[in-house]
DNA sequence: CAAAAAATATACCAATCGGTATATTCATTT
DNA sequence: AAATGAATATACCGATTGGTATATTTTTTG
């Protein structure tokens, strides 16, 4: 009768997350309120702020929730091919994949994070950041492989490129999502699929 | 002693907007409370109520003034050019006179507004799309007559480019509101302003 | 300058906010 | 199965929310 890997504690708590960061994402922080989320948990208060200490550290563990979700699929979808030059490919097509998921979770979690943030809440900027970083130093790094294996001419700047690939995909994605229109985020995928092909050394 | 264009409940309206519109753009819709805005304004809440029949209307109307100050800037930077691929140009190098100003502003009121809307305030949401549709036309425009003038090849696409660029521009104006550096922003335009060489005829 | 009209301030409303202390139920261990 | 400790529910708190009815002041008009 004993199968759980998690105590029960453990599984509520993941469940309240689970349940408020889709919520977070799309109605902001000062949007969604203790009410908004013992309703969509089931629960009471005192279950939230029993697994919780306050509303802020509930925001925080979400968030990341959402970023682990991306990260974990993100890595599915690289794992499985050897070519760094290839993985940059795989990344750009992992969010053609992705597109309705994020459109239905409602966005990009670190923009609306960052948006909603960057003004009001310091310590989920500060992680905003550090998972914008993240993503950068996935793509700086891929760069410098396939640099190393020769697939990527060696004077191409890998930090401007991660930077200029990052704007253009969270703009894409803010522009779909506002106008339902699958057009700039597709168009912005196609242009950074371009751009890897720029950066190729000739022969790919 | 009558020199006022504007009667008194007019400029009480506009400084109500003025004052509220950054606000609105720092810290969201929700996360704007009416005590905020009696506090920045100086005035009560009878006087709010006299010329806003609800905070949702002032939002639409902080949101338009926040736009028209937008465009009216937009529109001085080009409006002394002749050439319509040196318009195209300008308006790129307007966002490099305006960063400082809208990092202080709280970011791009277009993306705030698309992110604070998308999934609760569906009024403001129309008025976003609304208002990402003119910023195209006014790319799409100039890039037609840029054609029609032989600036540029007659093959491009001018939608998938006003399209490519605002994501580009919104996503490195969100990145460098979020991080607080320059670094995504002054990128986007270089690419921004490196897209137009490609579009421009040789010779240019 | 007085009267009418418009704009603003005051005082209040019920509802909801985030949060907490305590009671109760549940799971776990012996 | 009893005892214990953890997890959850209940009931409440003061503060704040958006909004309104009415009183007062200020502009505008005749």
């Amino acid at each position: 009768m004993k199968e759980t890997l998690l105590s029960k504690s453990d599984r509520t708590r993941r469940l309240i997350i689970e349940k408020t960061a889709p919520l977070f994402n799309k109605k902001g922080i000062a949007g969604t309120s203790l009410a908004d989320i013992t309703r969509i948990t089931g629960l009471t208060k005192g279950s939230i702020y029993g697994n919780f200490k306050n509303k802020d550290e509930l925001v925080l563990a979400a968030f990341q929730f959402s970023v682990e979700n991306l990260n974990r699929f993100l890595d599915r979808e690289v794992s499985t091919i050897q070519s760094p030059l290839d993985k940059l490919f795989a990344i750009s097509n992992a969010y053609r994949k992705l597109y309705h998921r994020m459109i239905s979770y409602g966005g990009c979690p670190i923009l609306n994070a960052a948006t909603d943030a960057d003004d009001t809440h310091p310590a989920l900027a500060r992680l905003a950041i550090q998972t914008v970083k993240q993503f950068q130093d996935r793509l700086t790094g891929l760069v410098d492989q396939a640099k190393a294996a020769g697939e990527i001419d060696p004077a191409v700047d890998a930090e401007i490129f991660a930077e200029t690939a990052l704007s253009l995909l969270e703009g894409g994605l803010m522009l779909s999502k506002l106008t339902g229109s699958k057009r700039y985020l597709m168009n912005a995928l196609a242009d950074l699929e371009a751009r890897i092909h720029r950066m190729a050394v000739s022969g790919r």
